[in-house]
DNA sequence: CAAGAATCATACTGATTAGTATGATTTTGT
DNA sequence: ACAAAATCATACTAATCAGTATGATTCTTG
């Protein structure tokens, strides 16, 4: 039964899929709607057929992104030693947003934000709002801050300063460049709070 | 004699102010050529007298941008009281990171430094690196820090953690906030370094 | 004032591309 | 098998826009 809804499905999710490509490489402006269409493996009538334009292809396009995201570094979050588990999900952190694979999503986000502010909804409830709220309970739980928002979200911020440089097309840092910045931000993080042990 | 070169360069800069001016609210892909010479109210010729093509303007464009900036906040640093200086320079830098005038530049930044990466260098030159260069020797003279930069680095870093939010479209912080995020964040960095007094 | 440069107004070329139209072919549920 | 829906291939429309062409007008300088 649900046959026909099974395949229209995956041919939805082709579409995204070769979406998500050629607009990560091109930004929303440049990217062509022919060439989604190819690298879709379909028409650009069918095309038109699931997303009615352009830009209602790029929404449903993003918060497609959005799903697949960040499971990366949640986990090391029940590491039993908190110190550990600070560190790890540090790195972890680190990594996922230095990838070109975020970086690119990022960049879109930027460059669209403007025209299209209603498009980054999607992205701060899957993303930062979901890893904030899950942070907090941890800063709270695990380091029994009674206000953990604040310190939570300057570690976060430290953790990202190497972004604005790959952002704008530094190099990448290396592996063990970003291990040792992840464990250095942390270090002063657990000094602000006067961690122990 | 110079008159005619001074004429020159009035114009110059009038076509150059309203390239900006379009390029900051379009982003350089859809900036219109015809546009931009309407609004420094010339001809679409002598745009092209002046620069050869679209991408020539624009990178000349962002050059002219860098030139008047930044001031507003490297001033503080000359204030004998250290903690002050800190705290003053803490909020002059988040008030100009995330005012529409510099996020709208950061934002054409990031969308374009994927297709043309020479572009950033001119920006990364006058700002971040011109910034961090009069920090580190602040953090080295005036806080007696032998490895300044990477405390200096984390500081900064935790100043901009309002900056993804606005920059993705959300609302402004107060200026109340600002300051109350600028104080928290050089707080946390006193506590950090253990700096007394 | 006269010569040459700069600018103007206007129009054109050529390329790209979002979105539509059409008619043929394939796939689906019954 | 058969009707209906989906998809295909192909072509077209209409709009936008970078960059060029042309011929008239206005400044600048000597």
């Amino acid at each position: 039964m649900g046959k026909i809804e099974e395949k229209k499905e995956r041919k939805r999710r082709a579409i995204m899929s070769a979406a998500r490509d050629v607009f990560r490489s091109e930004g929303f402006v440049l990217a062509n709607m022919d060439r989604i269409a190819a690298e879709a493996q379909v028409t650009k009538q069918t095309v038109y057929r699931y997303f009615p334009s352009k830009i209602e292809l790029f929404e449903a396009t993003l918060k497609f992104m959005g799903e697949s995201s960040e499971e990366h570094f949640m986990k090391h979050l029940e590491n039993p030693d908190t110190r550990k588990a600070l560190h790890e999900f540090a790195r972890g952190f680190v990594q996922f947003h230095l990838s070109e694979e975020h970086l690119e999503t990022f960049r879109l986000l930027v460059a669209e934000s403007g025209k299209a502010p209603e498009i980054t909804k999607a992205f701060f409830s899957v993303g930062p709002e979901d890893t904030g709220a899950r942070l907090s309970r941890f800063f709270s739980e695990r380091l029994g801050l009674s206000e953990p928002d604040k310190p939570m979200r300057l570690w976060t911020a430290m953790l990202l300063a190497l972004r604005d440089g790959v952002l704008l097309g530094r190099a990448r840092p290396t592996a063990r460049e970003i291990e040792e910045h992840a464990r250095t931000a942390t270090d002063f993080l657990l000094a602000g709070i006067s961690f122990e042990a």
